[in-house]
RNA sequence: GGUGGGGUGGCCGAGUGGCUAAUGGCAGCAGACUGUAAAUCUGCCGGGCUCUGCCCUACGUAGGUUCGAAUCCUACCCCCACCA
């Protein structure tokens, strides 16, 4: 259980295969976010059919709702979403970024006020591995301190060692409660955009081991892509490549596959259930804005190369209507569209890799998306 | 026929002498969104130009008062309500 098997490398891009205790993640691999143990909008045999092989709950938002005695009760996230196959859980810790002015951090933990009453709830590293553990994902992630972008040395520095002396609680507590067949921890690697604090994140992290994962968070954030770019690239070569490297938080079509150029295997991004809700689509001739007046009469698909339930059923007239009338079909269209583009990117990344023609590939495909100037 | 109310930018609807090219809302147009406080948010939205400004045209129609009118006066047209 939680094996990593590398079956090929293009470069720095590395092809493999996740065994986990509900399935297989043949890597890379996008895994869509489902923060209220729901794709937003989808229904589960829709992600399925869009080809995702595990997709991601929050931590911080079953606590406050439903509770994870709730979902612990009806069996725990697999059994009470109905997804069937791999998951992985997130700690908690963006929302230490994400909600900002609602929360206090503190050595022994972080206290929010919820965004949903008003009422203060404290996660500690501690807490954030119980309600994972009760939630029974296959993936636990540790309970991380994330900072802007902007953050200078010092308080990037002050999150990452922070970040540290919770990976150790948080791998304890762990340790106390998950069986090893049926739950793994994975840390999480911050620093910001320094390279030097980066470094030292990584060999406290690797120091607390061993890890059947290991995640890179506190990217896109804020900064530029260049800047992520040049972390990933430091971080590369010292990543150790027998486990899974897991971009957190990231991305659009170009950060995947930039991502994947610099060694990564596993991403996450709210972006195309986001987006797609939004009406704005992603296609392999750059970003489409679903409402645009000029696809009032087009009977066109999305993304003509594109092999979703969505593209090839419906055009972009209609999706456009549906957008114009607020009908909540449309929301759903995009954001199916929106997911299985990414995973689709995944997977011929991955069989690019195997077959040693990804750089080629990815120099193309990113040629042809930039060409419109995102639309 | 009488009495009262009303006619404002694509629509609804504020404004009742100068700060009004005219508040709001809707519709429309464009953009943003990266481990989800987001089916959200932002900008534009009479026309033209040599465009941090200038010039036209605009508040039912036609006149008038005034330095100045969507706002006041007169006539007419139309709509609504009630009465006959």
């Amino acid at each position: 259980m939680f094996e990593f098997k590398l079956e090929g490398t293009n470069g720095l891009a590395r092809a493999g295969t996740l065994t986990l205790p509900h399935g297989v993640v043949r890597t890379p691999a996008f895994m869509p976010v489902g923060t209220h143990g729901t794709v937003r909008g989808l229904h589960p045999a829709e992600v399925e059919r869009a080809g995702a092989q595990i997709v991601l709950g929050n931590t911080y938002h079953l606590h406050l709702r439903p509770g994870e005695e709730v979902v612990r009760a009806l069996g725990g996230l697999h059994q009470f979403s109905t997804w069937p196959g791999p998951m992985l859980t997130d700690s908690g810790g963006f929302q230490v970024f994400s909600l900002e002015g609602l929360r206090t951090v503190e050595e022994e933990g972080v206290e929010f006020q919820s965004h949903i009453d008003g009422g203060l709830r404290t996660i500690t590293p501690e807490s954030s591995m119980e309600i994972q553990w009760a939630l029974g994902a296959d993936i636990a992630m540790a309970f991380d301190h994330v900072v802007p972008a902007k953050s200078d040395f010092a308080h990037a520095e002050e999150g990452m060692e922070r970040t540290l002396r919770w990976l150790s609680r948080c791998r304890a507590r762990h340790a106390q409660l998950a069986g090893e067949a049926e739950q793994t921890l994975w840390p999480i690697i911050q620093g910001g955009t320094h390279a030097d604090l980066r470094m030292r994140s990584l060999e406290g992290t690797l120091a607390r081991g061993p890890w059947t994962g290991i995640a890179v968070g506190g990217l896109s954030v804020g900064e530029p892509k260049p800047v992520m770019h040049r972390v990933l690239e430091e971080l590369a070569p010292v990543l150790p490549s027998a486990v899974p490297r897991y971009l957190m938080g990231v991305g659009f079509p170009d950060d995947l596959l930039e991502g994947i150029a610099r060694g990564v295997d596993l991403f996450d991004c709210v972006a195309a259930t986001r987006n797609g809700r939004h009406g704005s689509a992603w296609t392999s001739q750059g970003k489409v804005n679903i409402r645009s007046a000029g696809l009032r009469l087009s009977d066109q698909p999305l993304d003509p190369a594109c092999d979703c339930e969505t593209c090839i059923r419906f055009s972009r007239g209609y999706l456009r209507h549906l957008f114009m009338a607020e009908e909540m079909l449309g929301l759903r269209l995009v954001s199916i569209h929106n997911i299985r583009f990414l995973i689709r990117l995944g997977e011929q990344a991955r069989e690019t890799i195997l077959k040693g023609t990804f750089d080629r590939w990815s120099r193309d495909w990113l040629e042809r998306y930039h060409r419109r100037g995102d639309l």
